[in-house]
DNA sequence: ATAGATGCAAACATTTTGCGCCGAG
DNA sequence: CTCGGCGCAAAATGTTTGCATCTAT
């Protein structure tokens, strides 16, 4: 697990455990959105003995403790992915195509998304924004 | 069922049953974002017979047929809400005080969408927005 | 008459939970 | 030593499907 995470859970006196640690691990080191099965799967082939519980019971706690951030893909899936803080807020544009998840920020749309809310009569607390998209052929 | 879709419904030869009036009247005559599970609750009182596999079919039935829209709410729970050609496309801010939905449409939202996208190399094919918002105390 | 629609129950996929055992602190 | 965490299996949730029967056309 990175010392940062690591440093926060003992202040927070949670236990880490090697399938804690595991998760993080798989959390930090990968650039990838995971899903609660994936990591199961590839935690299994080193530790046979997890269990795909204790991955969503920890995804969960990570959740909470800002660790991890979960990304809704609907269809009742979920992909995680470490909400280090070296990377901000941002979005998901989805290839259609070949799944690939490319991630974007752009400061106009987070703009115009209190806008709207605004002229509403709401103040924005969380929003959810996805494109779908086909690569264009040059 | 309102005569428009129900002539679309005959030209592709689908069977007018009571299931599917029921669940079209339903949908046409509710200003709401219904779940299957209300939609079957519903009905289930007019006739107790239906089954929820009928309502699940046949809003996927209209689904494909453009004459229902689905709202994937998240957390595997989807909405459904007539598409009728008076309502166009639109967007929803949730209020996560009082779970009401407020429908809106933003063109320049809709442009910055397809912006963003292209800048990324993709065009765009599909998307997904919603914003939570507490609604500003007057 | 007949293809398509239905109800039922079982299957699904994903996630959550109850419980007794285990191990990090 | 002592809780908190674990694995396991069962449950919960929302949705889909196989099959025999029924019905709109």
């Amino acid at each position: 697990m990175n010392s940062e995470a690591l440093k926060m859970f003992e202040k927070a006196n949670f236990k880490v455990t090697n399938q804690r640690k595991a998760i993080a691990d798989m959390l930090f080191s990968s650039n990838e959105h995971l899903s609660a099965d994936e990591i199961f799967k590839k935690i299994s082939s080193i530790d046979p003995n997890i269990s795909i519980a204790t991955v969503y019971r920890t995804l969960l706690l990570f959740e909470e403790f800002g660790i991890v951030k979960r990304l809704d893909i609907g269809e009742g899936r979920s992909l995680y992915e470490a909400a280090g803080s070296q990377k901000g807020h941002h979005h998901h544009l989805i290839d259609i195509e070949s799944g690939k998840i490319i991630e974007f920020y752009d400061t106009e749309l987070e703009n115009l998304k209190k806008k709207i809310a605004k002229k509403l009569g709401y103040k924005l607390v969380d929003h959810r924004l996805e494109l779908y998209g086909v690569k264009i052929k040059v």
